[in-house]
DNA sequence: CCAAAAGTGTTTGTTTTACACCCATGG
DNA sequence: CCATGGGTGTAAAACAAACACTTTTGG
């Protein structure tokens, strides 16, 4: 098998998105996005932030790559884990030709405190991210436009949360990432009629008013509009195939 | 800057969709879809048909490299190309690990007729695509389930036909891809209230009925729904920055 | 009893769908 | 003057948005 002329390498990266903590403890303020990101201790770029990722290896799927990544660096296990778009301008890396893979992925807010955070790995608020390198910038804006574009035909929110959660609280997560007020009547309706959702006949307790039914995500009826029963090539899933196991090792990968 | 272990290697491929010459002189029968495909020339998969595309050269970006290998097989320059995913299972590709990045894309059909066309190269029918390597048939369905998907929310129908178009011919193009029948008058309403269309004024002569008005497309008005004014990275363009010149040179690549 | 959010009902306006019907042309 | 699609009108159904109102808890 012969390797010819000269490539490019081949990158995956992920953007992350979790919700950040709640600063109220009774759940009333609106939690916000956040992304990880990690410092680069190396040229180009170096001491700035970028996304989390790596050199992809040749024996390793995309889609095990970006898992791995993303395990490597947050300690955290994606919910929802999806392609979004491959970057390989000539020249987004100075120096070398870079051809970067990029997923997103979704992790519940459960796990967000288990999360990895050191001097090389911070959360940053969507709206507070810090000078990025290559067009890392520009990538997680990509992100984010289908993250909000996908939310208003999927049920991909849930996978921001807990196992289970409060209607109020899958509309804070809609609210919050769509930047904008709901109306709390229609949303429930829109919601149940996706039959997405479960009521687990639970509902939670301690809250200074009527305690809120707790529901759980129906995974039998998720993708709900795939139109061809066997579908095809790509699985746009949701849940994925947990990597080996939470464990915050070598983090911190330096690539565009 | 240092090549590190061994790595997979880079392709660019592109599904391009094209109508079928109607059979019917009057416009009459349904025109389908059709992709070109190019006959391996060696192994792997020699003799079995595989999408047109190539290595990725060092200084080229991605976009342009599906755009020049479309044009160096087909003769054509695309009238729409988009990226569509990353494909980079372990064993597409027997032997080597190759990640190919693939594009769709749709060209004209009046010049379609100019389009290379020989032992090597050949045109098949949505619906009777023959053997193929690799998982490029997996590929194909994907891009089909992209494309019908895409045409119902954005008005890029008029890319598979000329520069002017009937109001029938149209809706002939959403038929034939939706694979179903749509209402007349409905139809009509959607599109013209869409804005995307300008009536040229002229009308089809020559037809045994009354004579249709010719619109053509409005490119100020295309992409519709962009929700950030400044839009982020990937450009899904409509109108691409045509290659050099139709010249049907070096064509059938060899790439999974 | 009061505040506060959960949850239900109702009204109104918009969009989608189905289909009836007139219009203009070639034969 | 008739067959054939081009083009317009319209009523019913489905859906979406706005908002009033009742319910259930903690304090």
């Amino acid at each position: 098998m012969p390797q010819h002329d000269a490539q490019a390498r081949l990158a995956v990266s992920t953007v992350i998105f979790a919700l950040s903590p709640e600063t109220d403890g009774d759940g009333v303020e609106r939690p916000s996005l956040r992304v990880p990101l990690v410092r680069r201790l190396r040229e180009p770029g170096l001491g700035r932030w970028a996304l989390p990722g790596g050199w992809l290896p040749v024996h390793e799927s995309l889609d095990a790559a970006a898992a791995r990544t993303l395990n490597e660096t947050t300690g955290l296990a994606p919910r929802y884990l999806e392609q979004l778009y491959t970057f390989g301008d000539p020249d987004r890396s100075p120096g070398e030709r870079v051809v970067s893979v990029v997923y997103w992925a979704l992790v519940h807010s459960d796990e967000v405190e288990r999360a990895v955070s050191d001097e090389n790995v911070r959360w940053f608020d969507e709206d507070d991210l810090p000078d990025l390198a290559f067009d890392h910038a520009a990538i997680i804006e990509y992100a984010l436009r289908r993250l909000r574009t996908k939310l208003e035909y999927s049920g991909i929110a849930h996978a921001l949360l807990g196992e289970t959660f409060t209607m109020a609280e899958l509309r804070g997560v809609h609210e919050a990432v769509l930047r904008k007020r709901l109306d709390a009547a229609n949303f429930r309706r829109t919601m149940e009629a996706s039959g997405t959702l479960v009521d687990t006949g639970e509902r939670l307790a301690g809250t200074r008013h009527r305690p809120p039914a707790l529901y759980r995500f129906d995974p039998a009826h998720s993708p709900v509009a795939s139109p061809s029963p066997a579908s095809a090539a790509p699985q746009h899933a949701a849940s994925v195939t947990a990597p080996p196991a939470p464990r915050p090792g070598t983090h911190s990968k330096d690539t565009p």
